[in-house]
DNA sequence: GTGGTCTAGACCACC
DNA sequence: GTGGTCTAGACCACT
């Protein structure tokens, strides 16, 4: 899989690692039960610091998507993922609102939202299952 | 308008009050034209400090949101809100990819989401127009 | 003449005064020993504070482009303008440096400098002498 | 580079502090790329408090002169300047025509500002690249 | 009284 | 060690 960052954002590093192992799950790119790049193979790949990924990957088996076994690496959850939880509600709802409030104030009729929200749901359920 | 901050959370108190306000003005509860408090009284009405206020409504203005008239105070933008510009429309991306990931991952299908993205639009603009 | 205040900059208003006034001068619309409006009427005409009008003409005074005459008012000074002064030079440099440095860096071309120098100068020059 | 500040002059030190530095990337003694001083090097080394060293890199990065890299530091933006946008054409008439028009008044004619102009630029291209 | 600027000093997230 | 955030408190320019 092919993994993005963008060193100039303020985004964390490892927030949009996270994020981009997030979408490579969603779009099935990354299937449950298949190995991750070692923490070590991994930071070298991208070129960024070994505690970057090791944080990203610690932060992503916390809430459910994978699993760290010791010494035989890093796999995607084959227990399935994390369901929807009330604490993953709050933590949506905590993202959804102020993007939709600011779509609201810019004049994005919800009509034109929805096919936003809707077009990037079939982006990322759609994307080829590439192997990287 | 009432001002709920989390002093807890890790998002900055300047962004909160940012996403407050914006949401005051997606709901109508603050109008184009409308004064908002002044920096001084905004910060001890909430309890911070002013220069966290200051960032909020200094960053609010950059984005066209409001006007800061020198030694007459804050009003939010009687010309309009800003428009749905390119940088918007990334910006939003950016927001919108990884929350829309993450549900996919947990198995929330097209509907549901939709159906969420959509209640929290109609609560917005629903909000009643009550002064405070 | 017509007096153009842009209250949401962030150029003191005081400033922008000073600034029309000396552009009406430069431009002949204001002519040496002609009289200006009294700060009374002024600050009414355009819907300012008298402390802010008084203090661009007090200023405008001091830099020698105007006289006050207690009781009789403002005129343009009939001595002729003040002239250029190492003070003045120096204020100048200050001005002009920063501007041609970002130019520089946006890629504006010397040529292209000079034109809109240029352009700039006859516009206010050619400006008809209308009397407001 | 030196950098010079005037902290009895009205412009504001963290105004200067971009001023002289983008007048250090017009002269090509700071090329894209290169790395400026961290926020508290320099605010040390010119005697002024970390924030306004801070406001001053902020704004040259909302602007596009440089970027901020989390943790890394602060380089000169490696894929180039800010073009010759409209906004910025707005704002180098604002500062501009005062100027000129202040010159008119003067009795400074067209040739020798342009000449003024003109050996400002020269001087800002030309000068040395000298290493502080 | 308003926002703008500056200082001083602290803690945190990130790498 | 880097920038980011927040606090506290001061002075100033402007209206």
């Amino acid at each position: 899989m092919i993994i993005r960052l963008d060193m100039q954002s303020d985004v964390p590093i490892y927030t949009q690692l996270m994020n981009q192992i997030i979408e490579g799950i969603a779009s099935k790119q990354l299937a449950p039960g298949e190995y991750l790049p070692s923490v070590r193979s991994l930071a070298s790949d991208i070129g960024v610091n070994l505690h970057t990924v090791n944080k990203a990957y610690t932060l992503l088996k916390q809430e459910g998507f994978i699993q760290i076994h010791r010494q035989k690496g890093v796999v995607v959850n084959p227990d399935g993922m994390p369901g929807i939880t009330p604490d993953y509600q709050h933590k949506q709802e905590a993202q959804l609102r102020p993007v939709i409030a600011e779509a609201i104030c810019r004049g994005m009729d919800k009509a034109e939202l929805l096919r936003i929200v809707e077009s990037f749901y079939d982006e990322i359920t759609q994307e080829p299952k590439e192997n990287a």
